[in-house]
RNA sequence: GGGGUUGUAGCUCAGCUGGUUUAGAGCGUCUGCCUGUCACGCAGAAGGUCGCGGGUUCGAGCCCCGUCAAUCCCGCCA
């Protein structure tokens, strides 16, 4: 508790070379900024009432803003302040007096010092609070929190956060004007796209039944700079999806944008390997940061990590051990590889000693979190244990020991092989959890590289984009399109996804072919991409870039897994903004002016 | 669209197997006392449609059904 209010001063404050005076009719100096120099001065302090301290005829107050806590004394006591509740605006002049040694408030930095008051003024008065300020409890519920964002946003985590954020954005900024990027802005009323996340869109008016989308990202106009030859662009810009919500998932949120001509994967990715390490050291104080940024290949991230976005912190390899279970006496696995399935291995270091109850809780995990039949595991310890150890031979047993290591735990997974690969690395990051196996101080990166151009619908049966249609495959175009890569990345924190990005397919005839094999004809890429389609006509440089999600990385940083704690003003989990009370019914009067007749809830 | 969890005082929660009367605690609020607190202290008071609707029962905060809301997850989504 000591700890979150001495954070109240050390409040990470805008600072500009030219500041303007904090100086006011109001206010002679903040209250953060008094000390035992300023003793005898008489000075004007202006701020909120964050606590009283009442001793009959002796009151405390203390006095908080935006930079920090000064503790007023009103000596012989006052009635009509000793009534004014917490959170009231307060103006008060008084003298600055050096306490005594012994009631020196190591806490805060104004606590060498008192301001003796002697004059008073209550410039506004506040309610009884739906929740406090004072002490920082976390465990006010959200949607009562989300409904007085403004008082919430008063209390000492949350509005350090956003000043946090507000740093980031200016380093990210400045940083890319360093490296030479030029800012522009793209427009935020534009076309809906048939790819990727639902649009949230727009009526029209002067358009009869025409609408506008918001964009999910500024991916065609980003590309349209690249050939109108501005060479290297950046935006901080606001995306936006209509898409059920996360914990880890805006409706709308903001990317660092870029775009770059001339340029091959190495290069988009060196802005990463510029900007990323930095701002971690810069921002969380003792960070280990890895300077080595692996590039890790689709196929290899999914059979090591079980993940796209592996969180590199945790020393838990996977190992495929298909072959080591073919023909063996485990028939459920035998049979289950003989009709196309994968065994995979999930080592637990150190831990053949776990109690019966800690199987007892993975076991139920698995069945209830990971959808599968049971978990399997073999326990080396003097001997290998368990039942299906004792299934196996003596050969297969040492390859797997040799796998697990000693004093260890190998637990397997059988399945598909997507799905046996995503449970495995489910099973890798609870193991990792429970193990406690990763240190919350490192940052770990990686490049994840190579993925798959398409992908099989398992539904239809038909073939589709991956991930972005607008990516460069690489290589050849004939041949079994799974098997295509794509140019096209993701940058990985910590196990979760802060970028991602790509070279561009810019040659029109390429871009037909590749839409093609995902069943989309000429006239549909003409159609629905008809500008850029066009514009491909004239010039197009080769060009790509990435998008880093700048919400995700202010919440890595913060050590919060939800997003709403580093956004001023977020909406609930469905999308309603409590505090305004968006989204709302419009007039009968502005449906008609944008043609629009809402349909009867069935 | 589907699943889990939750809903009791302004806030956070307890409330046992359905039966102790007037449903409790801490914080907050209000009143009184207190000149050195900084999570001040002490004494007292107010504050409840147990989310809402229905049902089972002699009896429901507790059991059942429905419904609403919140949250987390799956689907969806970079």
């Amino acid at each position: 508790m000591g700890a979150k209010i001495q954070s109240v001063f050390c409040r990470p404050q805008t600072k500009g070379e030219n500041m303007l005076s904090l100086k006011s009719k109001y206010r002679t100096h903040t209250c953060g900024e008094l000390s035992a120099k300023n003793v005898g001065e008489t000075v004007m302090l202006s701020g909120w009432v964050h606590r009283k301290r009442d001793h009959g005829s002796l009151l405390f107050i203390d006095l908080r803003d935006n930079y920090g806590i000064t503790q007023i004394v009103i000596d012989g006591g006052n009635d009509d302040l000793e009534r004014v509740r917490p959170e009231s605006v307060l103006q008060v002049t008084g003298k600055v007096v050096a306490r005594d040694a012994s009631q020196v408030n190591e806490k805060i930095p104004t606590g060498e010092i008192e301001i003796s008051v002697e004059s008073w003024k209550v410039l506004t008065n506040a309610d009884v609070l739906p929740f406090q300020v004072f002490g920082d409890d976390d465990t006010v519920s959200e949607d009562l929190r989300l409904k007085y964002r403004y008082i919430d946003l008063r209390r000492d985590s949350l509005h350090n956060n956003i000043l946090t954020r507000n740093r980031i954005m200016k380093f990210l900024r400045d940083k890319m004007w360093d490296l030479g990027f030029s800012e522009f802005q793209t427009p935020i009323l534009t076309v809906s796209s048939p790819e990727g996340a639902r649009d949230y869109i727009v009526p029209s008016r002067n358009h009869h039944g025409m609408f506008y989308a918001l964009p999910q990202a500024p991916q065609q106009f980003k590309q349209l700079i690249q050939i109108a030859g501005f060479d290297r662009y950046f935006q901080i810009a606001p995306c936006f999806r209509d898409e059920d919500l996360r914990a880890d998932r805006l409706l709308e949120f903001y990317q660092l944008d870029l775009e770059m001509s001339f340029v091959d994967l190495r290069d988009i990715q060196a802005v990463g390997n510029e900007v990323m390490p930095e701002l971690i050291k810069k921002f969380v104080p003792d960070a280990i940061v890895d300077p080595n940024i692996p590039h890790i290949p689709f196929d290899e991230a999914m059979l090591k990590y079980g993940s796209d976005k592996p969180d590199l912190r945790n020393p838990i390899l996977i190992s495929d051990v298909t072959e080591i279970f073919r023909g063996s006496d485990f028939g459920i696995f035998a049979n289950a590889i003989e009709s196309g399935s994968v065994v995979r291995a999930i080592p637990a270091p150190n831990s053949a000693d776990k109690p019966r109850s800690w199987f007892d809780k993975l076991g139920e995990y698995a069945v209830k979190e990971l959808g599968l039949g049971g978990l399997g595991y073999i326990i080396f310890a003097d001997e290998a244990k368990g039942p299906v150890a004792k299934k196996l031979d003596a050969d297969r047993i040492e390859k797997l020991h040799k796998i697990a290591g000693d004093n260890s735990l190998l637990f397997f997974v059988c399945d598909k092989a997507e799905s046996a690969a995503k449970a495995a690395g489910k099973l890798r990051i609870k193991l990792g959890e429970d193990l406690g196996l990763v240190n919350p101080h490192e940052f770990r990166f990686c490049w994840i590289e190579d993925f798959p151009m398409y992908e099989l619908n398992e539904e239809t049966g038909a073939i589709d984009f991956g991930h972005n249609p607008f990516s460069l495959p690489k290589g050849e175009l004939d041949g079994d399109p799974l098997k295509i890569k794509a140019n096209q990345f993701d940058m990985v924190l910590n196990g979760a996804e802060i970028c991602s990005g790509g070279l561009r397919n810019y040659n029109p005839e390429t871009m037909v072919r590749a839409f093609a094999i995902a069943g989309y004809g000429p006239e549909v890429v003409k159609e629905k991409f008809g500008g850029m389609y066009a514009a491909f006509q004239y010039g197009a440089p080769p060009h790509g870039g990435c998008a880093f999600g700048i919400d995700r990385l202010v919440s890595i940083i913060l050590g919060t897994n939800n997003l709403r704690e580093v956004v001023l003003f977020p909406t609930n989990q469905r999308g309603q903004d409590l505090m305004l009370g968006a989204p709302r019914e419009v007039t009968e009067q502005q449906l008609r002016e944008v043609h629009i007749q809402v349909r009867k809830k069935n």
